[in-house]
DNA sequence: ATATTCTTGACTGTTCCACTCGGATATTGG
DNA sequence: CCAATATCCGAGTGGAACAGTCAAGAATAT
């Protein structure tokens, strides 16, 4: 999982074309200037959105792009794993010893359980939550009775 | 909140400085040794980690970083949001419109809270956690019960 | 004094993001 | 058929941030 405004795009423009597709298919000029997003980028993310399968193109006049499913059945991590690069090799990548000596080192378990978190996160709401704003439901609920911390103002998602 | 692995190299370097300051205080080049970062990389880092008040310093020989507060006392979003950049202005940075017309863009919202969700989750684990490898208790298993998702299968957190 | 250690600023190389450009291919309407 | 419309595809660009370097300075112990 990577969080970068380019999934970020991709969920933006996938949410625009899930509110206007009801009626045949949507093109990416279309979709680029509701969102103003650049319609090159666009293509970018589109190839693989269509490579992951989560939408259909139809090419000529009158095509465009198409989901592949209803959009309840899209979650929005989908999205952000097909766009964002697999990942690359960190320090620590794997579930070898990050350290020369053998020892995993001592935050492996705190990241990893932190990927795991804002992937269960964004697999538990769909394109469909998100354009009806349904967000502030069983999702996030879970948390927001914090444990410990007192005063804290939480940053605001960049 | 920004996930870089700026943050990272940060809690990696304030863990094992907790591990190893029972006794006096740590000198740099120890943790750089130790954890293989370089050791002016490190010196940028603990200057932001002082001005926030999470370490002190003592110089001269003899000298080092000291944790500023016990391990229990010092949360794992507190290291990072000192050390990473304020969070740039993004497209979406305020709570005003993101499109032209006025609207708030149809993602504002998940963006929002996901930032919510992270922060949450990294303020709900200490450097005291993280040495002890306390992490799979009470903040990790509110989201467990995942609601809908079946077979998901999580990405490793890169 | 001198060695140790933090402190500070400026500087560098690399990588990745966001975006552009040029062209190719497929399909439709006329 | 033919041009217009759209998706496809690869290469390339500018800027920003990251990861790291270098050099000089200030405080402190021996």
């Amino acid at each position: 999982m990577k969080l970068s405004t380019k999934g970020r795009y991709a969920v933006m423009a996938m949410a625009d074309l899930a509110d206007a597709c009801s009626e045949g298919p949507v093109t990416l000029s279309d979709i680029a200037s509701r969102q103003s997003i650049s319609l090159s980028y666009l293509e970018q993310l589109f190839a693989k959105l269509r490579r992951a399968d989560i939408v259909s193109s139809i090419r000529g006049p009158g095509g465009g792009y198409q989901l592949s499913r209803a959009p309840g059945e899209i979650r929005v991590s989908d999205i952000i794993v097909a766009v964002d690069e697999p990942l690359r090799a960190t320090r620590c990548s794997q579930a070898k010893g990050c350290l020369a000596d053998g020892r995993r080192c001592i935050t492996h378990d705190l990241w990893d359980e932190l990927g795991r978190h804002i992937y269960l996160f964004l697999s538990s709401i769909t394109l469909e939550d998100v354009l009806e704003r349904r967000l502030l439901g069983a999702a996030t609920g879970a948390l927001n009775r914090k444990p410990s911390g007192a005063g804290l103002e939480p940053h605001a998602a960049e």
